[in-house]
DNA sequence: ATAGGGTTAG
């Protein structure tokens, strides 16, 4: 398994190690019944063609002001997701009763988007003299705690009061629910401790709530002292501890489930595909697949879906694409309403899946591809799926496929909301235009936290540290509350131009103003923060104050600002430390070794490369990419591949020549000693960003600015090659390397020499 | 008729 970048991951970090984890099989049980009884018994009904005949004809015998018949074909419309037409079969009726109401906002209770409709609805059907039922109200109570209308469902409870209506437990439940959508905690468990009939959905509906308040201890409490749990309940516990971050958690709460003898029901196998593949563990993920086909169950979109993401996350795209592409025959003729209203949104989510999935494992012209024939085949995008899309791209770094969505969502008129516009701004910061990050920011109408955030985190990025500093103090003007992430762009943003002072002032609001309790990122920065300034015993002294010296990039930071300023004794000392907590992360042992070497100690830095060595500890290889137009041109190390190889070599052989009368060096024993590479021979002048560079040169007209993107950091003699081709070339070079972003304008860095 | 399946920023 490769690395990659990965939508979900923070930052530009690699994919998460599981390497200590052991695959074993799926413990399913063998005398499975039929798992999923209902998808047999969907009842099969006409398709909508032949319900407008079947509407033609009642109409024509007068029967549709028959109720009877108008209410059942009221009830066709609404189950095959007709709502117009059962919307104007509705105004056809004269002489409605209760039913008839129902049928038709319970219908629109459950599509999307048309809330107003159906408390417009509601006030008519009391204005017409018809007494809603239980049916009509939970419906209602649905829209309400969907679009957090809690004014609207409190009236509805004040109703339900007054006409004593309560004590049907599926009404509770619905009450139950609006008041914890609308986060009305203490209103909600008052009043489920006096629910007189609890039922097991009473339950899942508070385990769930808890996890989506994120108190993973309260609900799990309740998960096991609840006697009765159903599927749902073991969904609704692994699927929160999910969504949670607890991965491993809910790994092991799926394990319980099988072994407690409750049969997965379709959702079960989409949440345990997704769980299975963020966790890499690919050979679940193939039983899982099995059992999918065993149960016939790849007719489901939304776990179609979820098989299309588990193979792209684990880097198997043609396994992704003959699941997107082989739909079966027998599922559209099935006329299976149950699937069929939901099969716009899981073919959506399918095929956003596959561009994104094309996105992670590098194969960029492939998810252009891609996209552009979903484009084709009018699969339609909401603006939350294009947001994962646009996610994917700032993560590799790829303005030109970005810039085309962001075109796109201009060109079908998708709103630009809050959700889009964070994305837009990470992506255009991460593939190094913060001109066209700012642009975004400003056009956004309703903005929250996490749109400044991804803007603060965009100007440290980039090295901007008061922009994004005077970002966060306007941020907290407009009264908006800042959160963890938000802080781990301002202090990253301190920590890149050494505003000491400002960054521990905000390292103290966050804890005793917001009550925040900092996390790694944090510490890490905060550490970074002092390095770099070179104030090495504060940073120290800051480690063992706040017990974090259990933390590995912790320590990398430190050993950074040993090196960079020259304190041998104090890196060494450390070192070891690291070496001892992360025995297995390559950068502990090329930062140690490189220490060494700019001390001149190369005996000592060859014994940490054995090291290394010997213990089978591997660096990931280098990699550097380009866009030229629609195309991606990757290079590693002393890449031959290119169809442009001997043009770029004999240009880069006289480049360094001409850099070295203008004062770039090669560093001798930096060459003898660099561990960046392991292939034996040392490359240090055909490095991948030097070649992807050369390229850039070589494809593109004079002076336009060029962009590459490299999946390590940049190693000290590019940094300086790139310094000085800036100048000899007149040309603003960007790169973004796993840190930050590097902009050499005129032989110096945006950087101030610190990364 | 009530609960559960992909959703932006580190």
């Amino acid at each position: 398994m490769g690395y990659r970048y990965f939508g979900s991951c923070r930052k530009f970090t690699k994919h998460v190690s599981v390497t200590n984890f052991h695959i074993v099989n799926f413990p399913f049980h063998s005398r499975s019944r039929q798992p999923c009884s209902f998808l047999h018994s969907t009842t099969s009904i006409g398709s909508p063609p032949s319900l407008r005949a079947l509407h033609g004809h009642y109409f024509k015998k007068g029967s549709l002001q028959i109720l009877n018949s108008a209410n059942y074909l009221l009830t066709l419309y609404v189950k095959s997701s007709n709502l117009d037409h059962a919307h104007k079969l509705f105004d056809e009726i004269t002489h409605k009763n209760t039913q008839t109401w129902t049928i038709l906002i319970s219908g629109f209770a459950r599509a999307a988007g048309s809330s107003e409709l159906v408390f417009s609805l509601f006030r008519e059907m009391q204005a017409d003299g018809a007494c809603p039922n239980q049916y009509t109200l939970s419906s209602v109570l649905k829209c309400c705690s969907r679009e957090n209308n809690i004014q609207f469902g409190k009236g509805i409870h004040a109703w339900i009061l007054r006409n004593g209506v309560g004590g049907d437990v599926v009404l509770e439940n619905s009450i139950l629910d609006l008041y914890l959508k609308c986060k009305e905690f203490e209103y909600a468990e008052s009043f489920f401790e006096l629910m007189i009939e609890k039922d097991v959905v009473s339950w899942n509906i508070m385990i769930g709530a808890y996890l989506r308040e994120g108190d993973v201890e309260k609900s799990l409490e309740m998960f096991r002292n609840f006697p009765n749990k159903d599927v749902v309940s073991w969904n609704t516990i692994i699927d929160g501890l999910i969504q949670c971050g607890y991965e491993r958690l809910a790994l092991e709460q799926l394990y319980c489930m099988v072994a407690h003898g409750t049969e997965f029901s379709p959702v079960t196998f989409s949440i345990a595909l997704i769980l299975v593949s963020s966790l890499s563990l690919v050979e679940v993920g193939r039983q899982l697949h099995g059992r999918v086909l065993t149960f016939g169950l790849n007719s489901d979109g939304y776990i179609r879906s979820s098989l299309v993401e588990m193979y792209g996350k684990c880097g198997r795209m043609d396994k992704a694409s003959t699941i997107l592409k082989d739909v079966p025959l027998n599922f559209l003729r099935k006329g299976n309403f149950g699937v069929t209203c939901k099969e716009p949104k899981a073919r959506m989510v399918s095929w956003s899946s596959m561009v994104s999935g094309y996105v992670w494992n590098g194969k960029y012209e492939d998810g252009m591809k891609t996209f552009r024939s979903m484009v084709c085949e009018l699969i339609v995008v909401d603006i939350r799926t294009v947001a994962t899309i646009i996610s994917a791209c700032a993560n590799a770094g790829i303005l030109e496929f970005g810039k085309q969505i962001h075109a796109y969502i201009q060109k079908i008129g998708l709103r630009i909301d809050a959700y889009v516009g964070s994305s837009l701004i990470d992506m255009y910061s991460k593939s190094g235009s913060l001109d066209d990050a700012l642009m975004i920011f400003e056009q956004i109408k309703e903005p929250n936290v996490v749109l400044w955030t991804s803007m603060i985190s965009g100007c440290a990025l980039h090295g901007q540290g008061k922009e994004a500093i005077s970002l966060f103090e306007g941020m907290l003007n407009l009264g908006i509350i800042p959160n963890e992430v938000t802080f781990v762009g301002v202090l990253n943003a301190c920590s890149h131009v050494g505003l000491i002072e400002e960054g521990c002032r905000y390292f103290r609001m966050m804890k005793d103003t917001y009550h925040i309790n900092p996390e790694v990122e944090h510490y890490t920065s905060m550490v970074n923060l002092y390095g770099r300034a070179g104030h090495l015993i504060e940073a120290k002294n800051f480690i063992f104050e706040n017990s974090i010296s259990h933390f590995t990039s912790v320590w990398r930071s430190f050993l950074s600002s040993c090196r960079l300023h020259k304190n041998f004794n104090m890196g060494k000392s450390v070192s070891e430390m690291l070496l001892q907590s992360a025995p297995s992360d390559p950068d502990a042992y090329i930062l140690l070794s490189n220490m060494c070497s700019s001390n001149h100690q190369w005996d000592e830095a060859a014994i940490v490369r054995s090291l290394m060595y010997q213990r089978g500890v591997k660096k990931q290889p280098g990699q550097s990419w380009v866009q030229l137009k629609d195309q991606i041109h990757s290079f590693t190390v002393g890449d031959r591949s290119h169809p442009q190889d001997k043009e770029i070599y004999s240009y880069l052989d006289s480049l360094i020549g001409r850099l070295k009368e203008i004062g770039y060096s090669l560093d001798a024993k930096l060459v003898m000693q660099d561990v960046e590479e392991e292939q034996g021979e040392v490359l240090i002048s055909h490095h991948s960003e030097k070649l992807a560079l050369v390229f850039s040169i070589i494809n593109t007209s004079p002076r336009t600015p060029i962009r590459i993107m490299k999946n390590l950091r940049i190693c000290n003699d590019c940094h300086n090659f790139f310094k000085y081709a800036s100048q000899l070339l007149e040309r603003e070079i960007i790169v973004r390397d796993t840190h930050r972003f590097h902009h050499f304008k005129q032989s110096s860095c945006s950087c101030g020499e610190y990364w």
